[in-house]
DNA sequence: GTCGAGTTGTTTGT
DNA sequence: ACAAACAACTCGAC
């Protein structure tokens, strides 16, 4: 490699990380520089209505459009450019004479590969790459390395790792107030060729309807808020915490899409959290904390980055095989918030609609699909949660998905939540559910969460007829969840079985193993 | 090999 | 409000 030149030009590439604040590869890119260019490049793998949803979508473009100002306003810009990365990036290094990358270290699978093509050929063109870790606490490979050189797959594992590195990095301070500038003979930086698009620009027809904005000014100001209020966050356990709560606000702290995006950055949400921790002696404590919430990220990020196939079921080392059932008709249904269970269905509309669900209303729409009633792969969830979330992360939504369908890290699987009393015992009148799913909204609140158990008249008086206009229940869960816990019972012998074929013969049940429970599940 | 713990279960009792 | 029964998993420390 060539010697990196005395005031090099350098190119700064966003992807994740969409911010100023707390940004050491920045830092790295506009030391003793000449110009510096700062690029977000819209890249047409993620640019897919099957891929990212209208919500999460519209965040990532508040979020650089929040970006581009805050640039301006230090003398620089955000250009915005579109095409795959591969090619986008040569091409104006060239045309800007580019001497220095800059960009945070992004773990995921996708990003990995595109990331060694771009550093080989950046290295091949001569120019100098500096890429920091600033997306996790850690560096992923760390806390491996502590953990005997794997990922550590329970919570106490990994904090043991984590204590045996210390505290994270500190936050880089603030960047000046003047970065360095283009050449404004460069090609191509104009406003007009560079600026944020709009969803439907980037071919969306559907409305934008989440109630939350992006961007590292919503993000610091979210955080503040949300941190000013000391005694909630030194008492915060988030299993107590209130799915239901949605109006005014829910009951955590919806930073995850800020972070998702870099909108925020987690070694500053750490030392916020640590600063109000500091005064308020008496504090939860990580796994339930806020604090906790911050760790279980880098829990499955770590995971994620140094677990074979972790994204899918197969051929991944940590996966329990099972043998999910192949039900089109469920999971459509169970996508398409018409499973006739009212709590189940809620939680899928405010999903479709905000992007955004408290944690525990995703367990339970989560192991419905799964182990609890419909017995549908976890990866076939996991690609809906992936496309309509706004926070959807794939480190932790495929890990979630693994969790809750007992497939990883958690195994007790007949633990079941159950689609009627669980919503019951946090909101009994069914706000939540009657905001969600307007055809309910008169039903009263006895049969809110089991609607056809309603009487005619009472039906007839609520305007709503159950399998008219609002659907009967596709499984009866009584019935359904008891066969699924026998079956993941069978699941988890066969696998121990499989895993060690010398140490006993295959088990087989005296009764009941061989009873064809797929037909049994298919709707009544 | 045993034993206790595991961020976030449900139902039925007192 | 809290406790036991339900049926019973894996992991890690000892």
């Amino acid at each position: 490699m060539k010697t990196a030149p005395a005031s090099p030009n350098s190119l700064f590439w966003f992807r994740k990380g969409l911010r100023l604040h707390d940004n050491p590869s920045l830092w790295a890119a506009i030391k003793d520089a000449k110009h510096l260019y700062a690029v977000f490049v819209l890249d047409p793998w993620f640019l897919k209505p099957e891929r990212v949803g209208v919500n999460r979508l519209n965040f990532l473009l508040q979020s650089l459009t929040d970006l581009r100002s805050s640039l301006k306003a230090r003398g620089s810009n955000l250009l915005v450019l579109r095409g795959k990365p591969e090619e986008v990036l040569p091409k104006v290094w060239k045309d800007w004479k580019i001497t220095r990358l800059c960009f945070e270290v992004d773990t995921e699978e996708y990003a990995k590969e595109r990331d060694v093509k771009i550093e080989a050929a950046a290295k091949e063109a001569g120019i100098e790459v500096i890429s920091c870790v600033s997306h996790t606490l850690y560096n992923t490979e760390d806390i491996c390395a502590k953990s005997g050189g794997h990922a550590p797959l329970s919570y106490k594992g990994f904090e043991k790792a984590m204590n045996a590195l210390g505290p994270p990095a500190r936050t880089a301070p603030d960047l000046p107030a003047k970065l360095p500038p283009m050449d404004p003979s460069s090609k191509g930086i104009a406003d007009k060729d560079t600026d944020v698009p709009s969803v439907s620009d980037l071919g969306y027809i559907e409305a934008v309807r989440t109630p939350f904005k992006g961007g590292e000014t919503e993000a610091l100001a979210r955080l503040a808020e949300q941190l000013s209020d000391k005694g909630w966050v030194a008492q915060f356990e988030k299993p107590k915490g209130d799915p239901t709560a949605f109006d005014p606000s829910p009951a955590t702290t919806v930073l995850s899409p800020y972070l998702k995006f870099g909108c925020i950055s987690p070694r500053l949400f750490y030392e916020s959290l640590q600063q109000v921790y500091m005064e308020k002696k008496e504090h939860s404590k990580p796994p339930v904390s806020l604090l906790g919430q911050l760790l279980w990220r880098e829990f499955y990020y770590t995971a994620a980055a140094h677990t074979p196939n972790y994204h899918q079921k197969e051929d991944n080392p940590i996966c329990k095989q099972i043998p999910w059932d192949d039900t089109p008709e469920f999971f459509k249904a169970w996508e398409d918030c018409r499973t006739g269970y009212p709590w189940i269905d809620a939680i899928m509309r405010q999903l479709h609609e905000w992007g955004w669900m408290h944690h525990l209303a995703r367990h339970c729409v989560a192991c419905f699909l799964t182990r609890g009633d419909l017995y549908v792969s976890w990866e076939k969830g996991r690609d809906v949660f992936d496309r309509l979330l706004i926070d959807g992360d794939p480190s932790i939504n495929s890990g979630n998905w693994m969790w809750l369908s007992a497939s990883s890290f958690f195994y007790q699987y007949f633990r079941v939540y159950s689609p009627i009393t669980y919503g019951k015992k946090y909101d009994p009148e069914g706000k939540y559910v009657r905001h969600f799913l307007p055809a309910l909204k008169d039903m009263p609140a006895k049969y809110i969460y089991e609607p056809w158990k309603a009487p005619k008249k009472v039906q007839e008086e609520a305007n709503c007829i159950i399998g008219v206009d609002y659907p009967a229940p596709i499984v009866d869960h009584a019935v359904v969840s008891k066969q699924c816990i026998a079956r993941m019972k069978q699941a988890y012998d066969a696998e121990k079985a499989g895993q060690n074929p010398s140490a006993s013969p295959p088990k087989r049940k005296a009764t009941g193993g061989e009873k064809p429970l797929t037909k049994m599940l298919k709707p009544t």
